[in-house]
Formats: C-alpha cells, structure tokens, sequence
DNA sequence: ATAGTATATGCATACTGTTGCATATAGGTC
DNA sequence: GACCTATATGCAACAGTATGCATATACTAT
C-alpha cells in the first residue's frame, strides 16, 4: 500500500519518468522502499488513471519515448493526508536469523562465507550513505526542512548498517571461540 | 519462501502444533521471521502433504483437537539443503522513511506523536529481549552451537533496536532545533 | 560477429501475505 | 445477559510482490 505514497512523495520532489524512478528507488531510496520496475509501472499507470499524477509523453527519436510523470493538486492532498495517518511498523522477515534458529544443523563454513559476503555488501553501503551525507548534508542546521527530513532517513540507514555491522563482528568472534 | 523453512526450524527444536507455532512466532521468533495463524496453517497442510512432516491428532475432552507436528528425515535434510544455500536481503520497506522523503509535506506534530509510540514500542520489546538474553544466555560461551546460534539471532535484535533508538532520539535532536 | 550494458516501456503469471469470516467451548469481566 | 480472552483450527477472497518474458535501439567491449 505504501508504493503509491513512496512514487507520489519521489514525484514531489520532482517530475520523473518510470525509468528514473527506477533509478532512484535502486539507490537513493534503497534503504527506504525495494520496487521493481514492472511494479512501478503498473502503479504509475493506476496513479494516473486515478487523477493524482498527470502524465506527458516526451518524443524521442531512435529510442522510445519517455513518459514524464508529474503529481497533481489532489495527488497532492492525498499524500498530505496519508502522512498523518500513523503507519504500521514493516514486520521483520530474516532468512538469515531464519538460519540460526537451526544453528546445530548449521554448515559453519558457509555460514561464514555468506558472513563475508554480506559485509562486503555493508561496508560498500556504508560508503556510498557517508559520501551522499558528505556531499549533500554537511551542514544540516543550514538546510530547509525537507533535506533535514531526508538527511534523517539516510540517518536511520546509516546506524542500521552501522548496527549489522557490528552484529557481524559479534558472530565472528563466536565463531572464532568453537571454531 | 523461508516460511516453510522457518517453520520446519521452529519444529526442529521441538514438535509442535500450529497454536504454538503461532505464539512462538510472535514470541521468541517476532525479531526473526513473522506470520500470522492463517498462514502458518496452511503451510503446516502444505509441508505435511509433500511429506516434510508428521501430523497426530491428539484428542482432547470439550476443545477442538490438537494436530502435533514433527519434521521428517526427508524434512531435515530439505532444511539441511536450504540452510547451506545462501539466502537474499529482505528488501527494506519502511512506511516511516517514505513520510521523510516528503519533508516538506509532514505535518510535525503528528510525527512527534508517532514517534513517541515508537520509542515506547522498542523500549519495551528491548526490555523483553534482555530479559530472555539474561534468563537464557546469561553464559554463551558454556552453551551448545545450537543455542549460541540462537543467542546471535537475539543479539541481532537487541542491536536494531538500540539502533532505531539511537536514531530517535537523532531526529528528536532535529525536530528540536527547528520548531 | 557476438555479447553485454544502457535507455525505455510493459504484460502475464505465480507466489506470498493480509483480512474477514467461521466454528466450538470455557472462563472471567462489566 | 453481553462482551472479551484463551484454546484450537481453518477457508475464501483479495492485495502486494516476484519472476519470466517481450519489444526496440544504440553503444561499447571482446
């Protein structure tokens, strides 16, 4: 349900094509919202049937043409609205703890090398969040509300990683004491 | 996918019957996976067809009777199977984050309000799961892999939360400066 | 030449998860 | 008497997500 809001409050931003905001959920939004892009068409295609985005084919020649998206003044209104209503917090599903529940059936060498595999994964995220923090959020006092509000969500994937990472680093040491 | 795996996980440990895999997952696997009663039914009926488990209707005077469930040589060895095959990210899709991206749009009061029923929410669930880690962990290194790997799951919880705390009292920080 | 990546859009199907409802009994609360 | 909680199971419908496939062009790498 919460897709809808998630493509009106990244149109808000600014105006967007379906491949854009691709783009921007597989990096910018990747610590918010996961959308593929057959799923954000789909929702376009409704969002716009529905009257809360407008839509402007932009001709290309020798590629096909883009679809420029953009919210209305109810389009508006209906994500005001939904940003009121308190919202469920995401239930958690973990293959990985999934695993350790069956930990004396556990192949510990694999288990370790998705341990490296994963922070691998972490470490390059980390880095991409600190050099977005750095580039666009070095002085957030400074800021207007709405990059002070995203600064803060980028915050929340910061410390998230921070956390897996050493939660990795506990596993490792257990690991290290069986052997 | 990982229900069915989590199920035969849960039933590994001990037999169980869909009512009690219900309070277990809500219980001591809410930071590992989540399901509701509908579900964890119909899968049991699933995993029981395809002969992964064992099913004994136990009678009981004036209750309806209880189906006790047990995993199978061939249902280990599926677990087996999947335990050594590493498993995907749970993608992230935070409805609280979405609202950030649309900073300008939030109406602040009410964000503060729900973000005074997080904090009470976490600190709770963190007090639970210090409780259990100090009931049932309170020596790691004496315990079996079975439960250390358990204790490792748990962990991974503790850290979220005190991350998501962390955050926060962050965005409290922000809020404050503004206003 | 052939393969891979990028731009740009989408349909159809399968799988997973949510919500509403249903049944049956016992005990406690307003 | 009416309502809520707990035990114990489940069906049916719907919503949301994932996967496989399709189309069309241009550029780069091997």
């Amino acid at each position: 349900m919460s897709l809808r809001y998630a493509l009106l409050a990244a149109l808000h931003e600014s105006p967007a094509t379906g491949y854009e905001l691709t783009q921007r959920f597989r990096h910018r939004l990747a610590h918010v919202w996961n959308a593929s892009h057959q799923q954000i068409y789909r929702e376009l295609g409704k969002l716009h049937e529905e009257g809360l985005l407008t839509m402007t084919e932009v001709p290309q020649t020798e590629k096909p043409d883009r679809k420029l998206y953009q919210v209305t003044a109810e389009g508006e209104q209906d994500l005001r609205t939904w940003l009121t209503r308190p919202q469920p917090r995401p239930p958690t599903r973990d293959p990985l703890l999934v695993k350790l529940f069956a930990g004396d059936l556990l192949d510990l060498p694999a288990l370790r090398a998705e341990m490296e595999r994963l922070r691998m994964g972490w470490e390059q995220q980390l880095q991409t969040f600190q050099a977005i923090e750095q580039e666009h959020f070095s002085a957030p006092e400074t800021l207007p509300q709405h990059y002070r509000m995203q600064h803060l969500a980028l915050r929340r994937g910061i410390l998230g990683i921070q956390a897996s990472l050493r939660w990795l680093e506990e596993m490792e040491e257990t690991l290290d004491q069986d052997n």
